[in-house]
DNA sequence: ATACTTACTGACCCAGCAGTCATTAAGATA
DNA sequence: TATCTTAATGACTGCTGGGTCAGTAAGTAT
């Protein structure tokens, strides 16, 4: 009895194919993958991928879209509930999450948004909505609350959010480019990052806890 | 009496074909572009082009490499020859270079890398060599000449002199994708950034802990 | 069973583009 | 001026790959 050529699913159908086109795309960009290559990967048909996507624009919206939300709002309701005070969040939590990024797929996402995000100014505006304004609240909340609990000093920190995250940007890029010619300890880098900003910032004590990182 | 139809500026052409590359990619990407396109800007005819560069990958590297060469040049001899004290240096020259960047080709550059980097392995490794290596090591060096002269407190920075240039990828990611819909003072953000890794790693006043450890 | 709906297939179409080459004319040489 | 070299042209080609659609068969209702 020979197996069905096919099972109809209509439920998991587009899933698969974000994640299949997810992994295409990881390898060779969004220009140069063939909608043929998504299909195959995700054992279908082109035509019925055309089925659940208009166009091949379509498709990539939908993929960044399904990596970007879930984590974005992880973040946000941590940083919200959370109990510990600023500088043990960002020691902990925080760290934890942006030492995650670089070998998750928003490092894949964060290379096609280079890519591709000129040429699809809806997507970018949709990311800068979900992603970036809703991270950067979110720790600027995070700062504010640090410095009314007398944690941190006044500082233009809170002002520029972005320079908690420039470095997981940066071990992204480096990750994706350079780190078989350069090998780069990204962990050792953001942890170092979240020490000097620390310093940076924590209202000085009596104890000149100077000693070296 | 007509124009003559074209003239013959064997020299010239090179420069010209790349300048007009450049521009065509920051527009729409490698991929994306057009030989044809490029040539048109050019004043060029595509078969022209052809006679210069072999195939559209070799115009793409010559791309980079005309952005990438005297750039980071500039930055190594800077460090080499400055007078100034490390902490002089970064308030001064680098903040500028870095402030420079996100407005310059090197914007162009650093897309075309992330997007077609991982899609040219021998390019990636000479982007490596020629602006990575480099200029860290420059840093690390500057650093380096900090600490030794009792500027700086010895910390872990020397050993990812990264963290410095972090937020200057950032500011080029963020003005070639957000700074329409969500504007930043990239200007304003370096300069709170050299402020707060300075503020990290001065010597406290009256603490006379110098190069030793 | 039988009829019916629709998820799914895959051969096909054709526009668009990288790369070629026979031809043209700018400018050097004498 | 006549001759030669080669920078420069642009029409042409072959192929790649996005998108289509007539047909097929999996599942469902009766």
């Amino acid at each position: 009895m020979p197996q069905p050529r096919f099972q109809r699913r209509k439920e998991q159908r587009p899933a698969e194919i974000t994640q299949a086109a997810l992994e295409a795309f990881a390898e060779h960009g969004y220009a140069a993958t063939r909608v043929d290559d998504v299909a195959k990967r995700a054992g279908v048909s082109k035509g019925l991928l055309y089925l659940y996507f208009k166009t091949k624009e379509e498709l990539f919206k939908a993929v960044i879209r399904s990596v970007v939300v879930p984590r974005i709002d992880a973040l946000k309701t941590d940083i919200a509930d959370t109990e510990l005070s600023a500088e043990e969040f960002l020691r902990g939590p925080f760290l934890e999450f942006i030492k995650k990024l670089p070998d998750s797929p928003a490092r894949i996402v964060v290379r096609l948004m280079i890519a591709e995000g000129p040429k699809h100014p809806d997507l970018t505006a949709y990311y800068c909505d979900k992603v970036i304004s809703g991270g950067l609240a979110a720790l600027r909340q995070l700062i504010s609350r640090g410095v009314r609990q007398g944690e941190f000093r006044q500082s233009s920190l809170d002002e520029f959010p972005q320079l908690l995250v420039a470095p997981a940007l940066l071990s992204i890029v480096w990750r994706t480019l350079f780190q078989k010619h350069y090998p780069l300890d990204t962990d050792k880098l953001l942890e170092t990052h979240i020490e000097l900003i620390l310093r940076a910032i924590k209202v000085e004590q009596g104890d000149a806890r100077g000693g070296a990182m």
